[in-house]
DNA sequence: CGCCCCGTTGAGGAGAGTCAATGGCTGTGG
DNA sequence: CCACAGCCATTGACTCTCCTCAACGGGGCG
């Protein structure tokens, strides 16, 4: 549970009483291995996910065997809040490598909102997140070329996997295959492959053995991928100090679980 | 003000005081033109629209002049109900017709959800469907090819149209240019020229003067396209009756506005 | 050892992009 | 009322990115 705690402070400064709740959560911790579903398509079930540990992917199969990954989990990530309201899930949920993730009933979830507003909020914060890594995938996939998704893609992921851990790493092990890079960012394997090969040939990127990747010149490759620091939200809401937003803390926790 | 009662009453059924309610937002109403901003990338202010006549997109712009837009709205649409949370915007929402929005203060807007559960569990609701849309636009970029893209878009926006207006119409006014289409679906204003000329010849759509489409084989289109009927969910939210659904009732309106 | 999965590399092809010219429509101003 | 400018759709010719098919090779595992 601590990587999940610390994903969530970074958007709001979560008081103690939270945190109890938060204990509850650590005995519903299941296991995945590679390849299984946490979410099926067609699925109804109503229940919340916190992944504590692994990557999983969340992907839609056409008819005729194409998928579209549609967007990583990382240690941290809360999903579906959307299930809350779906009627079934349009994609499915597979994990990557072994996972840990807490599976949480909707209707327990929600008494836990309704405990705290700080956590009502960090989630409220944590799907607005979400929201904007679909879009920059939008553009990504729309806009970029095979090298910008990719350097794109890699810069994300290392972001978000420092800002799910909090450890810098240099070295970033990716799970994913190139068939995956490709289902995620509209290309085939056989190009992923390509591009990446000369990606490390001009310095951009070097890989070790199993799935190693180091960024080598990240600001050159931010540059190349025409990537923008800013879309992640990172940064800290400190509600308490600051006079506007503190209307927002006000409401919008409310929004979510007066 | 009636399209927008009638797109939330697709998801739920809303009880007459909430009504009320919405009788305020009238005098809120503002108009635009096209090429205003409703939103500009970097702004901070906290206001949520409700569109209620005319079309904007919503778009993002690359700093050597690169656009693409994310998505579509529609009269009905509600946004951006994650500015409550957000930052800054980082991206742009701009009328391509002539617009009539109701705009609304965040703080104001969080008192209307603490009113009415039911109108609470409605933008829910509608912030999933946006969700669900913007899946569907990356699985659209990524793995399709020009023609399912344009046939699959022009099928949505087909039902979005008469979910919004209610009106079964054959042919759609769709305010796009070439270039418009050709930003929202990753290709260049020259193929989708070609493209939608081609599809003309096979007997897939006619236009007429005006952005007039009309599809005239949906089914054969939506074969073409890989259409799935079922993503935009409209089908009606039943709370009332389900037993199963009567859960999330009483729940997630909590998170919203208890 | 041998199988399978995966990454890599080559050759050839196709879909989409680029550049450029044309023509229609609209709005404006002389 | 007509001339002209500006925007947009279309079409042609050519280019290039990315795809397809295919072969090869390495590492993990039974």
């Amino acid at each position: 549970m601590k990587v999940f705690k610390r994903r969530l402070g970074q958007y709001v400064s979560i008081d103690d009483d939270a945190w109890v709740t938060f204990d509850e959560l650590e005995r519903q911790e299941h296991c995945f291995l590679p390849g299984d579903d946490l979410i099926t398509a067609g699925d109804e079930t109503r229940r919340v996910f916190i992944l504590n540990e692994g990557w999983a992917i969340r992907y839609r199969l056409l008819e005729d065997g194409r998928r579209q990954i549609v967007n990583f989990m990382l240690p941290g990530d809360v999903f579906d809040l959307q299930s809350l309201a779906d009627l079934k899930a349009d994609h499915s949920v597979t994990a990557i490598t072994h996972c840990k993730a807490a599976v949480i009933p909707s209707g327990i979830f929600v008494e836990m909102l309704k405990k705290s507003a700080w956590l009502a909020s960090a989630f409220w914060w944590s799907a607005v997140q979400e929201e904007s890594i679909l879009r920059e995938q939008i553009v990504r996939i729309g806009r970029r070329s095979a090298r910008e998704r990719i350097g794109h893609l890699l810069l994300e992921l290392h972001r978000r996997f420092i800002g799910a851990t909090g450890i810098e790493v240099e070295k970033l092990t990716v799970p994913l295959t190139r068939a995956d890079i490709a289902d995620a960012l509209g290309l085939t394997p056989v190009h992923v492959s390509r591009t990446m090969s000369a990606m490390r040939r001009s310095g951009l990127i070097s890989e070790g053995r199993g799935g190693e990747i180091t960024i080598l010149d990240r600001d050159r490759l931010a540059r190349l991928s025409l990537f923008d620091m800013e879309y992640l939200h990172l940064k800290k809401l400190d509600l308490l100090k600051k006079n506007g937003v503190r209307h927002f803390r006000e409401t919008s926790s409310r929004i979510n679980a007066d």
